[in-house]
RNA sequence: GGAGAGGUGCCAGAGUGGUCGAAUGGGUCUCACUGCUAAUGAGUUGACCUGGGAAACCGGGUCCGAGGGUUCAAAUCCCUCCCUCUCCGCCA
């Protein structure tokens, strides 16, 4: 949510720098006229509950010293402005409810440092890691030399290896749910594992709920815009979380934190659900695209101040299994059109899928400023001056598993179809080195 | 699911229609005292909206789980909902 009075204040760069992502100026300039008017509303109410105030002051005066009688005027002059006052009220909180529920609606201000674009083909590839090359700038990007037998796609691989089984997960659940069966789930639990170890010299290990009610959806920016994109169980009015994101940011709702206590780190597993309303047939096959999948969400909470160096560790902590995963991905600085609604930056990782040719998006990074805390209601103090600030939000995902999984089978499949268990995992898997081909 | 109790400030906890943003105790911070620590004494200590001011600050409004209602006036009375605890039932 951005903060109304930066609207108020500024409205023509709102304007401008919400034009970069596609926020059409009449949106601001209703905003800021609901705002000027509820604005009017409440300072009317304001001065009408002052002078009922006052006069049930005088009211209580005159009880007291035992001169019911001449109260009697009073209480009929409050009562008549008793009625106006109602009406003021009603007027005033429409306003605020009206102001409110555009507000919720505006996309976060991007970064200046956000690069400016119309479409996805904005997008900046910063740089790109594979295990042959190391690491390189984002222009020409060199990939390995890939044998044939790595270019079967994983749907292909394991259902050949019975470690994925998307005919019967469908029968189960329908299309687009996946169920790993063998050392085909077995590898998806050491993946978790891996990546929970790999963070916990500084994160804290959170197990939070998956269901949620409909203010911890909003708080992070999932609603009330995105409505049709979340599982909703309606009997109990809760959602399935689509990102650990979710009821991660909501754990310090309503809180004031000392700085001190900053940056706050969690981590978190959890199943992530995703209706993926509208996306029907695109990049649906096999595990490109799915309505629930598991994944490692590494998150922060912190002051202004720290939010940059924060956002850089995020990645760099995504890239790093990567790399120790050993699979060529690529960097992209999100364009102001494809940034997330909560976003003012993100930075996604791709990861080169050999059996499908295509980059897929296993990490998005994100630093969302206040826009999330102001939401949420998440504060600090700050130590310095003791004033109380709205924290910054960020996070990461790290990674999301189902893609990685595709990744990996191609990536490490043999001649002989079976597939080699990347190092980092072995010790997650009873020391296997090899998913064995049937 | 059934029965009962309860939700008040940073914490504990009082308050059943006006003098209550709220007693009291603890904690916090400041000062005094003290060789230091402790103890003691005095003071201090909420958030949000809004108007004025460069600021310190000053004025108005809101907030006692949430939302409605009654009343000149609600923490206090009424209704609905949410949550917590205890017991019973059920259950991984």
């Amino acid at each position: 949510m951005l903060d109304i009075r930066v609207v108020r204040d500024d409205l023509d760069s709102v304007k401008r720098a919400l034009a970069t992502r596609g926020v059409d100026a009449s949106v601001l300039d209703e905003l800021w006229d609901t705002d000027q008017r509820a604005r009017a509303a409440s300072t009317k109410r304001d001065e009408l509950r002052a002078e009922v105030n006052s006069i049930s002051k005088e009211i209580a005066q005159l009880m007291r010293s035992g001169m019911a009688e001449s109260a009697e005027s009073l209480r009929e002059r409050s009562r008549a402005i008793g009625e106006e006052l109602s009406q003021w009220e009603s007027r005033a909180g429409d306003l605020e409810t009206e102001r409110r529920d555009a507000l919720l609606k505006i996309p976060n201000i991007p970064s200046r440092e956000a690069p400016v674009g119309a479409s996805e083909a904005d997008n900046v590839i910063v740089r790109w890691w594979s295990p042959e090359s190391g690491m390189h700038d984002g222009s020409d990007i060199k990939l390995p030399d890939y044998e044939d037998y790595q270019r079967k796609p994983h749907w292909e691989v394991g259902s050949e290896l019975g470690i994925l089984d998307l005919e019967r997960a469908a029968k189960i659940s329908g299309s687009m749910f996946p169920m790993f069966r063998g050392l085909g789930a077995t590898m998806e639990r050491a993946l978790t594992y891996f990546a929970l170890d790999a963070h916990s010299d500084a994160f804290e290990e959170i197990r939070p709920p998956t269901l949620v009610r409909t203010a911890t959806m909003i708080s992070t920016g999932h609603l009330p815009k995105f409505e049709e994109d979340a599982y909703r169980l309606e009997r109990d009015d809760l959602y399935a979380i689509p990102t650990a994101e979710v009821p991660l940011t909501s754990l310090a709702k309503d809180e004031i934190l000392r700085e001190e206590e900053l940056p706050v780190r969690l981590t978190a597993f959890t199943s992530c659900f995703r209706r993926e309303a509208g996306s029907a047939g695109r990049d649906t096959r096999g595990l490109l695209r799915l309505h629930e999948f598991d994944k490692v969400e590494i998150l922060a909470y912190t002051t202004p101040a720290q939010a940059a160096e924060m956002h850089a560790e995020l990645l760099s902590r995504a890239e790093n299994l990567l790399q120790q995963l050993g699979l060529t991905y690529r960097v992209l600085d999100l364009c102001t059109a494809d940034l997330g609604n909560s976003s003012k930056r993100t930075f996604d990782l791709e990861c080169y899928s050999p059996g499908t040719g295509l980059w897929l998006e296993v990490s998005s990074v994100s630093w969302f400023g206040d826009y999330q805390a102001r939401r949420a209601n998440i504060r600090f103090r700050s130590s310095e001056t003791n004033q109380i600030e709205f924290i910054h939000t960020l996070n990461g995902s790290a990674l999301a598993w189902a893609r990685i999984w595709a990744v990996i089978v191609e990536t490490y499949r043999l001649s002989d179809g079976s597939i080699s268990i990347p190092e980092v995992l072995r010790v997650y898997m009873r020391n296997l080195e090899k998913i064995p081909a049937k």
